[in-house]
DNA sequence: TTGCGACATTGATTTAAATCAACTTTTTTA
DNA sequence: TAAAAAAGTTGATTTAAATCAATGTCGCAA
């Protein structure tokens, strides 16, 4: 982690849930953030390391992962501004269960832990805010478990496509991401990936030019991700 | 979900942490436990229904799962006496993420989700315990994605042997799950498990006799387990 | 400007696991 | 207690996906 004095970083726009409530709480100050910046493929955290604060991103894609003992990795999330990164601290976990790297130049801005779990402790609307985003990840990563044991390729590239579209609130995108780690999203190897891309355009439900995708026929699409 | 007056039901014996918290405050009374009992095979929870109650297991075992559109279950944990079910509730989702159903005859004891909830919010020592908990099931569930991404047959139901292992603590025991829910533990078919038990059996490494197990080589299992 | 490396694509082959099928053993229940 | 149902086992076959191999494309740095 480097903090990069030289880099023009963005500070945290305080519209974060964080920065509201402390300053709500008069305990702004309290927050000492330090904002990081990170380079293209740079590890934002790495999965087993201890847990030393809470990380909000800025701006700028990051990935989350997981990684077993050989094979790939799996993409839990691609992450956005204004998602966080390692909450999970709040909940007993002292190491990071996952790794994030960033897929583009990323600004950060990262608080302390102590200081994150004294207003989660004192706030109980931020409490409930924060409980409630971490319930929902469960229920995430349940989904996933399924998808991954029960769905076919083409099912679990309809998933990741119909994910993304959601996620940048568009029917049309450009992928921040290569297409081995549009498998890893899916947890499928990369040829097999462009194959289902290629299906699927050839059967004209998506459009691809290069790393520009566009979900043509987001029904079929949705009902290809449905089935087993 | 049925109270059945008729059966000697066993109450919560008090030793749960619930109780023990709730005593600590006075709010004893406040819980309004009802006792229910459910026969073997008997559903306790159903994925997608609302979650009303928190559920403590006093007696019996348990299996929770979750299913896909089709195909076939998987089993994320086997409950044992003592464990909770619906507490996820607390984390803000509504309905149950999975299902739960008995083993073997069972006894719960059931409270109010909004008395939990209280007990929660005004004892930070009982807060802390319960995001711990949850905290850890996340890791689990991560840890189990990438066992059923990257490990095979052998190595997963080396996993799965271990894990009851530790559950019942004890390297002898007895099954309380079918082949077919050994297998939907380590998310293969029953037929690849009974194969993989047997190729274990024939290399010295367990023993089997029916549903009574025994392992013999845990340093090889484990390695086995490890190995992607 | 060219040549290298990362990314992308397509086809052929191999492989792990599911499924199908037949059968035995154990448990349940009528 | 006999019949039926459920559970367990083993072998043969099929299938989905990984891997291997070859080749194409693009961007960028020497």
């Amino acid at each position: 982690m480097r903090i990069e004095k030289s880099v023009k970083c963005i500070d945290c726009p305080l519209k974060c849930d964080i920065y509201l409530t402390a300053r709500e709480m008069g305990m702004e100050e309290f927050l000492e953030p330090a904002y990081v910046y990170y380079k293209k493929y740079e590890t934002i955290c790495r999965q087993g390391s201890k847990i030393k604060n809470a990380t909000i991103l800025i701006q700028g894609n990051a990935k989350m992962f997981v990684s077993g003992h050989c094979s790939r990795n799996i993409i839990l999330n691609i992450l956005i501004p204004s998602n966080y990164i390692g909450l999970i601290s709040v909940y007993g976990l002292p190491d990071y269960p996952y790794s994030v790297s960033a897929l583009e130049d990323c600004h950060t801005c990262q608080i302390d832990n102590e200081a994150l779990e004294q207003i989660y402790l004192k706030n109980e609307h931020f409490m409930k805010l924060l409980n409630h985003a971490f319930g929902s990840s469960v229920a995430n990563i349940m989904d996933k478990l399924i998808s991954l044991n029960q769905k076919q390729i083409r099912g679990r590239v309809a998933e990741s496509l119909l994910y993304l579209s959601r996620l940048y609130d568009s029917n049309s995108f450009k992928l921040s991401i290569t297409r081995r780690e549009l498998g890893e999203l899916s947890a499928i190897s990369e040829e097999n990936t462009v194959r289902a891309l290629t299906e699927l355009r050839n059967e004209e439900i998506i459009s691809i030019d290069g790393r520009n995708i566009v979900l043509k026929d987001t029904d079929t699409l949705a009902r290809i991700s449905m089935n087993c």
